[in-house]
DNA sequence: AGTCCACAGGAAGGGCAGGCGA
DNA sequence: TCGCCTGCCCTTCCTGTGGACT
C-alpha cells in the first residue's frame, strides 16, 4: 500500500511547531504585559503568606492576554508556593463551557478529589450539598485556593458568583480568592451590586495591543514555531498591522500568521510571503461567515436569502421590499412567515453580525426605511445554495412594487 | 410651514422549552 | 416527578421621525 502520509509528513519546510501559534499555548515570556503581571502578582502574593488575596476582576477585549497572564501568574504562584512550603491551589474554569452554578461548584470540588468514585457526578446532587463539600475540600486542602473564572459573563445567574466571592466567610482552615475575567466591559453593570463589590475588590484593565506590540509577540512566537528563514520580511508586520486595525487582538494576529503558514505549506512554497497573509485573511473571513450562516436559525436564513435575491436583482432594498420577497419565499417553502416587526429585528441582527449592511435612510415623502445591501454576496450565495432546508429559488425573479415606480 | 409616508424601534405580554428546587 | 422560574422568540400595539412634497 502506498504510504499516503509520507509525502505530507516530509513536505513541511516552514512549520516546526504549530502548537506555539495556538491561543491555548502559554509562552514562558509575555511581552508588553509586565505591568499587568506585576499588578496581578502583587495582589496574589499574599497567598504565599497564607492570607486570602483580594478578589480580582479583569477586563479587556479578546486577545489582550487576560487568560495568558492569569495562568502565567498562577503557574509561578504555585511554583513559588511549593518552594516555600505554602500550599497553593490554582483552579482554572472556562465559564463558556462550564456555565451553571452546579457545574462550576462541581468542577472546583472535583479538583480536590483524587479517586474517581468519590467525585461529584454531573447531576443529581442538591447544589447546597455540593457547596458544603467544596467548603470541606478547601478547608481540608488548607493553604490558599485561587479560582479563575474565565468568561465570567457567561455564567447563568448571580448566585454562584455571590457565594464564591464571599466564600471566606464559610471557610475555617483554608482561604480562597476569585479572579473573574470578562471581555464584556459592561458586564458588571448588570450584576447584583453585592456581587459587584465583593468580586471587584481589585480591578485590572487590559488595554488592546498596538501594532508594534503585536509585532514583538509574533516575532517571539515565530522563533519557536517556524524553521529558519521560513518567514519573509514584512509578513509579521503585516499580520500585526491587520490585527491592530481590528482592536489589537493577539489571538487574531496569531491565527493570521498560523493560517498564512498553513497555506504556504500546502502550496508547497518554501517561505511565508505577504500574499499568503492576504489569502489567509480571506480564508478566515470566509470561515467566519460560513460558520455564522451555518448556525443561523431557519427564519434568519430565509431573511438573508431574501436580501440576497433582492439585492442581486435591484442593488439595494428597503425593509418593505425585503419583506415582500421574504413572504414569497415562505410561501414557496411552505413555512409560516413572521411579522414585519420581527423581520426588521432579524435584519438588525444580521447587520450586527456584519453579514449584511442596513442603514436607516429617509426617502422624504416616501417614508423612512432601511437601505439593505449584501457586501460579500457571492460567498454567501455559495454557502446558502448548499443549504437543503431553504426553499428552491432557481427561477424566482422578484417583482417589487416600489421599484416599478 | 405643514403634511404624510414607510417604516424604526420601544413596550407589553403570550407561548414555549429547559433548568432548577422541593 | 412536578410545578415554578427564567430566558428566548415572537406578536400586537404603539409613538416617533427625516425629509420630499404641497
Amino acid at each position: 500500500m502506498k504510504d499516503i502520509f509520507h509525502e505530507l509528513l516530509s513536505s513541511g519546510n516552514i512549520i516546526k511547531n504549530k502548537e506555539v501559534l495556538r491561543p491555548s499555548y502559554i509562552p514562558s515570556f509575555l511581552p508588553h504585559r509586565e505591568k499587568q503581571i506585576n499588578e496581578l502578582a502583587s495582589i496574589l502574593v499574599s497567598a504565599l503568606k497564607g492570607e486570602a488575596p483580594s478578589n480580582v476582576f479583569i477586563y479587556g477585549k479578546t486577545g489582550t492576554g487576560k487568560t495568558a497572564v492569569s495562568t502565567f501568574v498562577g503557574k509561578h504562584l504555585m511554583k513559588k508556593g511549593k518552594e516555600m512550603g505554602a500550599p497553593i491551589h490554582f483552579i482554572y474554569i472556562n465559564c463558556e463551557i462550564v456555565d451553571t452554578q452546579y457545574r462550576i461548584l462541581q468542577n472546583i470540588t472535583n479538583h480536590f478529589i483524587k479517586g474517581w468514585d468519590e467525585r461529584i457526578p454531573f447531576t443529581g446532587w442538591p447544589t447546597d450539598e455540593v457547596y458544603s463539600r467544596l467548603i470541606n475540600s478547601i478547608d481540608k486542602a488548607k493553604g490558599v485556593t485561587v479560582i479563575v473564572l474565565d468568561e465570567v459573563d457567561k455564567v447563568k445567574g448571580d448566585e454562584v458568583l455571590y457565594n464564591l466571592s464571599r466564600i471566606n466567610n464559610d471557610l475555617k482552615e483554608g482561604k480562597a480568592s476569585v479572579i473573574g475575567i470578562s471581555n464584556d466591559l459592561k458586564f458588571t453593570e448588570f450584576l447584583d451590586p453585592r456581587v459587584k463589590s465583593s468580586l471587584g475588590e481589585e480591578n485590572l484593565v487590559f488595554p488592546p495591543y498596538t501594532a508594534d506590540e503585536l509585532k514583538d509577540i509574533l516575532s517571539e512566537r515565530a522563533k519557536l514555531a517556524f524553521k529558519e528563514n521560513a518567514i519573509e520580511d514584512g509578513v509579521i508586520s503585516l499580520c500585526s498591522a491587520k490585527a491592530a486595525q481590528e482592536h489589537g487582538d493577539a489571538r487574531r494576529a496569531l491565527d493570521l500568521l498560523r493560517v498564512s503558514a498553513e497555506i504556504a505549506e500546502r502550496l508547497g512554497d518554501k517561505s511565508v510571503r505577504e500574499k499568503h497573509v492576504r489569502m489567509a485573511e480571506n480564508k478566515i473571513e470566509l470561515d467566519r461567515v460560513r460558520e455564522v450562516i451555518r448556525t443561523l436559525p431557519l427564519q434568519s436564513k430565509i431573511v438573508l436569502l431574501s436580501a440576497l435575491i433582492g439585492t442581486k436583482e435591484y442593488g439595494s432594498l428597503t425593509t418593505g421590499d425585503l419583506y415582500s420577497i421574504y413572504e414569497e419565499l415562505c410561501n414557496r417553502g411552505g413555512y409560516t412567515n413572521l411579522t414585519q416587526r420581527r423581520v426588521a429585528d432579524i435584519i438588525s441582527e444580521l447587520d450586527m453580525m456584519g453579514i449584511l449592511n442596513a442603514r436607516v435612510i429617509s426617502k422624504g415623502r416616501y417614508g423612512r426605511t432601511r437601505e439593505i445591501e449584501v457586501p460579500v454576496s457571492n460567498k454567501i450565495k455559495e454557502i446558502l445554495e448548499k443549504d437543503e432546508s431553504l426553499p428552491d429559488v432557481e427561477n424566482y425573479k422578484p417583482k417589487l412594487q416600489s421599484k416599478l415606480l
